[in-house]
DNA sequence: TGCTTATGTAGACTATAGTCAGTAGACCTG
DNA sequence: CAGGTCTACTGACTATAGTCTACATAAGCA
């Protein structure tokens, strides 16, 4: 599995699991809804900044982000 | 204390506890010397897929990277 | 039906990640 | 002193992160 995939898919559950639609997560995190759906197809990666405006958004740690990043890729 | 300054000093340090120097970092993790020299400045932030490279260039998870990233965030 | 919410997708755009070639200075060591 | 190593820094370049506007579709509900 490609990390822009992997990141997806984390980005999706995570967003999924706190109940809020992408325009949601977008107004939270400053970023706009189409990128939020390309990082969650894999059709984009994020920076580091992102990254943890994203975790804070989804009340999480990016490292706790990346690390189930990490996971996905190992299977 | 800002993201991208944050992640520089956790690179640097990182690589000075390895021993080796930008230029076989960039070696390692197929990145450009000077990239690696600005990152390491805190006058560029990485993606996620080179944070994965360079965490595997430095035997280390991207999560243990951002981890230190976020506790330097928080001082 | 028709209205609303949620998402995918496209195109054009600006900002910045990342490359490449080169110069300069600090620090060693022969 | 000359020679190697390491790093800061620049400018020009290409690739892509991230924005914005707009249209299309599917699901659910009055």
């Amino acid at each position: 599995m490609e990390i822009d995939k992997a990141f997806g898919e984390v980005l999706k559950q995570k967003r999924v699991h706190n109940s809020i639609s992408q325009e949601e997560l977008a107004y939270l995190s400053n970023l706009d809804r189409t990128f939020i759906s390309m990082l969650e197809r894999g059709k984009r990666q994020p920076s580091l900044k992102t990254i943890f405006v994203l975790a804070d958004a989804l009340e999480t740690l990016p490292s706790q982000l990346i690390s189930e990043v990490e996971k996905k890729l190992k299977l």
